[in-house]
DNA sequence: CACTTTGGGTGCTTTAACGCACAGACACCG
DNA sequence: CGGTGTCTGTGCGTTAAAGCACCCAAAGTG
């Protein structure tokens, strides 16, 4: 991605707010580094923080005794971390890991608690977007369930290419067999097959996307399924990686 | 069942309001029958009715094109059917499906909002119970990609059993196979093992459970854990399982 | 009473994914 | 520079569940 773009990503959420309360809530904010496989939050512990990620993405994932992980969400720029709070809880249902390092604004519990009381259009927003989780949890485990391993992988590299903001980013096949909660090497079969393709190349974790159409093509619907479920209730995120990516273009660093 | 303990079965949120409140808010509720596989509200859809279900339950379910159902989570007198008015939305997420017939209080959205207003109790009862569920859905998601079937049946048998308090309920092959997303000959199997080793009986759709001990010694660990996980939030509901049966017991109605 | 529907039982073959194991390759570090 | 850990590729045999197909029996219907 061309330095030129960076300042083009924002928080969603954030960019829903009018200008003034955006400005007086970004006092409280701190930006942060999140670091890759950073763990933000443990299933049914307190949490001390929100996260509105800008450049990086965060996985919400569940666990069972005795098992992989399991992917049930991702949060990229379009959405935040913490929505709980929308329910007056700060506990955490899942754990939420880093799994594309970049910056967010970051934000104390306690003071966008107090933030909320005198801003009912972000608790309103926070509303919206819980709802959205709610219904891409659900999605995620019927397909997790139903979908095979290479829609899976597919879809789910999609989603991680939008919240990246970058046709590179770092994944490695132990992290992603994580996520969609199956063995590593199954993983090596099922992207070595997208690689021969030359739909995506990888090298050590860094996954370069090439064919976003093709991934598209082979993806489960739950991918457009997701998109449309988000935009239905918020709209379009200000810069989706096809924008992004045609800036790119425009100014010659694809 | 015995008559007797019919009165004992109310609505768990309700009975958390105080008798105030709650004598309020049963003026603007109906009683309902709860017919067998009645489908209360579609995904994305807009419904008109929150149901708290007294002797009824009600299956939420996740829908993939070309793919079974897939069940996320049981509601009975312990919960209600609508809780993302919570968000003050009211759109379903799921399908919602009638699993055991009973009753229900049932009342209009537009009556319960404006009794919100004024009832902050209840806004926070519908927000730690939306809570509740949050963190069911992910648990159900893992349990159903990673469990097996008879640890996943013997879970679910306990869950209806929990909310039918009753030893015996309707449910098919076919049903329980729809809610657990497998063939239905899937079912058949792994029930009749149950029925061999004296754990369950049923005939054309009536399931007695005969030993609950046992079929708690197969669930996997998610049954224990979903019961937890309410009773953090919410406590003990009035009458689990166990009581009602010892009330029958007492009373010599088995 | 025949006739149909529904619920349940059984037996195949097929398959996606599993568990396990090992080998090559690149990368970083002292 | 060689050592060590990480990432990826590959090849087994195993297995839970899938799909399909057909059976019988009980219950409901005209």
């Amino acid at each position: 991605m061309s330095a030129a773009t960076v300042p083009l990503i924002t928080n969603h959420i954030l960019q829903l707010l009018t200008a003034r309360d955006r400005h007086i809530l970004l006092q409280y904010c701190d930006v942060v580094q999140l670091k890759f496989a950073d763990i933000l939050c443990e299933p049914n512990q307190r949490y001390r923080y929100l996260y509105f990620p800008l450049s990086g993405f965060i996985s919400l994932v569940s666990k069972l005794a005795g098992h992989k992980p399991l992917e049930m969400g991702l949060i990229g720029n379009e959405g935040m971390l913490g929505v709980t709070l929308a329910l007056g809880i700060s506990t955490a249902p899942m754990q939420a890991v880093v799994q594309g390092k970049g910056t967010a604004w970051r934000i104390d519990i306690a003071d966008l608690r107090q933030f909320l009381q005198h801003c009912p259009q972000l608790q309103h927003l926070l509303q919206q977007y819980l709802f959205v989780q709610l219904s891409q949890l659900s999605q995620s485990a019927a397909c997790a369930h139903f979908h095979e391993l290479s829609p899976r992988l597919a879809r789910w590299l999609l989603m991680s290419h939008d919240r990246a903001h970058s046709n590179q980013f770092y994944l490695t096949h132990q992290f992603l067999a994580d996520m969609l909660g199956v063995r590593r090497s199954g993983i090596t079969v099922a992207a070595g097959i997208l690689q021969q393709q030359q739909f995506i190349s990888y090298t050590r974790g860094m996954i370069s996307i090439l064919d976003r159409q093709a991934l598209k093509q082979i993806a489960c619907e739950c991918y457009q399924t997701a998109v449309d479920d988000y935009r239905a209730v918020l709209g379009e995120p200000q810069a989706t990686t096809d924008e992004v990516l045609k800036q790119d273009y425009a100014q010659g660093t694809p």
